[in-house]
DNA sequence: AATCACTTCCAAAGCGCTTTGAACACGAAC
DNA sequence: GTTCGTGTTCAAAGCGCTTTGGAAGTGATT
């Protein structure tokens, strides 16, 4: 069923149906409502490719993923953002493309996607500390939102990221009030920008504090179950063990616990965890009382946030650049308590 | 740059141009190599919208990923099998589209993509026994290729899936050889397909080896980490506790592993567990020597493949239903080791 | 009865591409 | 010198929609 038919159907002329079909107001409200429901019946839905055509809008919105051959990975946080993003998408009535990309090949890709018209805009993901991504789009005028926030310039495209350093910074003091002084970091590689943000908090603290940060008890690494582990049981078999452990991820958390399970440290008591939570939905972070105590920010409002931001970014073109910083909120669970009386005292 | 200037460009006509781009016979090799060049010069790309509409092909594939409210719940697996279907769509110069669509609202979401004409075809992730999403798409003239398979009549549709049934029927006779007799199956909800047809494996190898199969060694769950914990936890403290795991997912074999850290049992010597791996990018199942002994099965892979049929069925539109069953590999880990000496005996 | 201001509808052009059917040039064949 | 292929190019229609620029119809006003 098309346009044609449909307004052969009900003795109308397309454009009629047209206009009445999107709202336009010189259609009296009889005919709107008759055409309505005609539509409804035939299960009229105008095609999407002529419609982009004509308008020049694609109604779809591109994520690019690029995927590096060294360590083939699909974030796990991306599947609950896009989900996030994707409900936006379907309300708003945006189709979402997602382009699978050879790492290197990005900027090729924009490009393309740019040239073919697919979309009207795209979300950036994971936005490294000197992310050339922002650059290229405004140079090709393709609109877009990070999510996340690059080291140069962020004044001049929209963002929404989740304030970082001022999460790090309050879980480091929290662990710090409890008594803890060696307090190993677990972080996400640091050029990453989220990654370096969340060490400059901790770093913060630690020397507000008047400590010295000991990059002996500092990692930056893939966020893995396996990581955690490994890296957790070496520290605590040191000679001067953390008390405590920062996580950039629950994926690494699991894996810290695990180190302590085996060694048959008690969380909370012997040590304690501290991770920030995504809020994965694959990982829930225990019932009434979490199991981690943790920094909390949902990944999937943040998708459901950006994606609103790119409709508002691609249907008002000259507005000036907006961003948003989301404060997680720091949750206390049971993987935390006051630093064990040091023995050797 | 469009068709058009690029041929006033050239001093073609646009007819001639996009033959020549498209590899149609009619054209010389000279003028095809100057027009090849100047596209190339000009980063010219065909507007797909415009393609789309008039080739009647949309050269673009869709998923269709139902979000159920009571667990928001994304599957780990989806990023992985994308981001193989992803490589091949890239490839062959298909865009992927995502709808992200509530749960129930399914049957509408496939109904608008074909109205909408914005996929030339879909996968059908996740297939439960009576899935009637085959039945609905057959009729709905929308090609697609099932990850997976239903109970019924299956040689009616194109698929590809694991056999499930086998690698479950092996891993259990793996198990059973070792000397286990109370074999614990934490499976994924049964009303999925692929989970209902492990169990069918587990039951077929126990029988044969004489045995009784005990429900109360028997977990059909979301295959979450703190799932696999809790049960694992509550089975390990019973009187008559089982000696192996058999378990549907890694992620959940994270937790089963958590829950023996936590009494004290040392995997593979007091307590076995045999876990399903999708070789998911997260959840690496360790270096040279894996640490749990696995019954493995790329995902990514499956994508891939699934991917490719999907593309030859819709360039055939008439060729009969293909499928393919893959066979998980039995890799020996160190999770894996004789069954206890019972010390009742 | 003529004019005006709406309201309601429509014909036709255009979005950027593919594809059908025809035209043109050129040399070979009659 | 006409006819016929052959190779190469093009004009124009069409894909399904939106949108511009009228045109017809309706009732109120002069």
């Amino acid at each position: 069923m098309n346009l044609k038919e449909l307004s052969k159907n009900l003795g109308l002329s397309p454009t009629t149906v047209s206009r009445a079909l999107n709202g336009y107001p010189e259609v009296s409200e009889a005919t709107r409502e008759r055409v309505r429901n005609a539509a409804q019946q035939h299960n009229y839905h105008p095609n999407t490719r002529a419609k982009a055509l004509a308008t020049g809008r694609a109604m779809a919105i591109g994520h690019v993923i690029p995927l590096s051959n060294q360590h083939e990975m699909v974030n796990p946080v991306f599947g609950d953002f896009i989900s996030g993003a994707g409900e936006v998408y379907a309300q708003r009535g945006y189709d979402m493309v997602l382009s699978i990309v050879d790492d290197g090949q990005e900027e090729r890709a924009y490009r393309d996607l740019k040239a073919k018209g697919t979309i009207d805009g795209v979300i950036i993901h994971g936005p490294h500390r000197n992310d050339p991504r922002p650059a290229l789009l405004t140079d090709l005028g393709l609109p877009f939102v990070v999510h996340g926030r690059t080291a140069a310039d962020p004044d001049s495209y929209w963002w929404i990221d989740m304030n970082n350093a001022q999460a790090f910074y309050r879980a480091t003091r929290f662990l710090l009030d409890l008594g803890h002084r060696r307090i190993a970091l677990f972080n996400g590689l640091e050029h990453m920008d989220f990654a370096l943000r969340r060490r400059n908090g901790y770093e913060r603290a630690m020397t507000e504090a008047g400590l010295t940060t000991d990059t002996a008890l500092m990692r930056s690494e893939e966020m893995s179950e396996s990581y955690g582990y490994l890296h957790a049981r070496d520290l605590l078999k040191t000679d001067t063990p953390p008390t405590a452990f920062l996580v950039s991820s629950i994926i690494m958390a699991l894996g810290v616990r695990r180190a302590l399970d085996e060694l048959g440290l008690r969380m909370g008591q012997d040590v304690s965890i501290l991770t920030h939570d995504d809020g994965l939905s694959y990982f829930p972070n225990g019932g009434d009382v979490p199991i981690f105590t943790s920094t909390q920010s949902s990944v999937r409002q943040a998708g459901r946030m950006v994606a609103d931001m790119l409709i508002e970014r691609i249907l008002t073109p000259t507005a000036p650049p907006k961003s948003h910083l989301l404060e997680a909120a720091l949750i206390v669970g049971s993987s935390t308590g006051p630093a064990p009386k040091d023995l050797s005292t």
